[in-house]
DNA sequence: AGAAACATACCAACTGGTTGGTATGTAAAT
DNA sequence: ATTTACATACCAACCAGTTGGTATGTTTCT
C-alpha cells in the first residue's frame, strides 16, 4: 500500500501543476482530485476548504523552490557579486520548456487572490519576499566591497530582482514565448553590472 | 432613456473593474450585470460569451489607456532621453489609491488565459507591446543622440520597461502596499540613466 | 497478550446553490 | 416595419462542500 499522507502531497504537486496551466480560480476541486488520481473525500479529508489548499500549495511551493534554490550552484563564486550574478544567470538558465514549467505558482495565483482571499495573498508575500531574503546577504556584500553607499538597499534591490521576474513570466505568458523573459533577465543583469561597475572596486579581485 | 450601447460601455468599465479586483475566472456574468446595472439580456446581447467579452475589456482597457497616455504630459520634454525618464516618472506617479486602481487589467488577466484562451492572450499581449511600441521611437532617438550602440534594442528597452511595471504590479498586490511598486520603478529610471550616462552625449543639450 | 476503543486515511454518492448560456418577449429607434 | 436594444424567465451543467461509509493502523485497558 502506498504511505500515508500520499494523497496529500499528490493533491498539491496537482495544485503547483495546475495553478501554472489555468490559475487559481478556474482550477475546480474536481480538476485537483482528477490529477492527483485521488477522490474528493481524500481532498477534504486533508484541506477544510479550497482556499486553505490554497495557503498549503504556496507553502509547498515555498519548499519545493527553496530546495532547489539552495542546492543551486550559484553560490560557490567567491566574490559576492559574482554571485549575484550567478543567480541572475541560473534564474535565466531555469526558463526551459513549456511556459507553465518555469513560470511562478505564487506570482501567479496572488494576482487572482490578494483582495478577496488575505491569507492566500499573505503566503504568496511570505513565498516571494522569503526568497529575496536570501538574496540580501549577497547584495549587501557586494555593496561593501564595491563601496557603493548609494540611495538604494540590498532588500530593494533583491526585492526589484523579483519584479522583474515575475514581470517577464506576465509578459512570456502574453507573447506565448520565452524569449521576452530572456530579454529582460538580460536587462536585469545589465543593470546589476552597471549599478557596481559605476563605482571603483574596494578590494581588486579577479 | 440612456443612449442605445450604453449598456455595452458599462459592462466594459464594470468588467475592467472586477478584473482588477477578483481576475477573469472569479468574475462572474452576474457580477458583471450586478455591477454595469444591467441585466444578463444585455451581456449576451453585446456578447456571445464570457470570453469574447474578455477580448473586449482587452480592447476597451487599450482604447482608455493609449488616450491616458497620448494625452500625458512625458512627450513635452525635447530630448528624447528625458522624455523616457518623463514617461517613467509618469508611471510612477500613476500609482495612487487603492491598488485595484492602478494595476493593468491586461496583466492580470493574460496570468490566467494565456494557456485556456488563446483569443483573449493575444488581445492582452497586443495591448501590452501595443503600449510598448509607443515608446519606442523615443528610445531609438535618445540611443541616437547619446551614440549607444548597444546589444539591446530599443524595442528590448520598452518591452523590459513594462516587464518591470508589470512586476511591480504582482508584487504590490502581494504584499497588499505599493511601496515595492514605486521602489521597483526607481530601479527602472536608474537603470535607464545608467545605460545612457555610460555613454558620452553626441549633442550637449538640457 | 489480546481485545476493545479510537484515530487516520481514504472513498463514492449526493446536494444545494451557482454558472454560463438560451429562449422569448417588448419598447424604442431608424 | 424591421432592426436594435434591451428585459424576464428559465435551464442544464458544474461547483465547493457534505455525508456516511470502509480499511488500516495505533493506543489503551485488562
Amino acid at each position: 500500500m502506498a504511505k500515508p499522507k500520499a494523497a496529500r502531497v499528490k493533491l498539491l504537486d496537482a495544485a503547483l501543476a495546475l495553478i501554472r496551466e489555468r490559475g487559481f480560480s478556474a482550477m475546480t476541486v474536481d480538476d485537483l482530485c482528477a490529477r492527483a488520481s485521488v477522490t474528493k473525500g481524500a481532498f477534504f479529508h486533508y484541506f477544510k476548504s479550497k482556499n486553505e489548499l490554497g495557503v498549503a500549495a504556496a507553502e509547498h511551493w515555498s519548499a519545493v523552490t527553496s530546495a532547489i534554490f539552495e542546492r543551486a550552484p550559484y553560490h560557490t563564486p567567491k566574490a559576492p557579486l559574482d554571485r549575484v550574478l550567478a543567480y541572475i544567470a541560473f534564474r535565466r538558465a531555469l526558463l526551459r520548456g513549456a511556459i507553465p514549467e518555469f513560470t511562478c505558482v505564487v506570482g501567479t495565483m496572488v494576482q487572482e487572490t490578494y483582495a478577496q482571499h488575505p491569507d492566500i495573498r499573505d503566503a504568496c508575500a511570505a513565498s516571494i519576499f522569503g526568497h529575496a531574503g536570501t538574496l540580501e546577504d549577497d547584495i549587501a556584500q557586494a555593496m561593501k566591497q564595491h563601496d557603493v553607499s548609494a540611495d538604494w538597499s540590498a532588500e530593494g534591490l533583491a526585492t526589484h530582482m523579483q519584479a522583474v521576474l515575475q514581470g517577464a513570466f506576465v509578459l512570456a505568458k502574453a507573447k506565448n514565448d520565452v524569449s521576452v523573459a530572456i530579454e529582460s533577465i538580460d536587462h536585469l543583469r545589465r543593470y546589476v553590472e552597471l549599478l557596481f561597475r559605476s563605482r571603483p572596486k574596494r578590494i581588486a579581485r579577479r
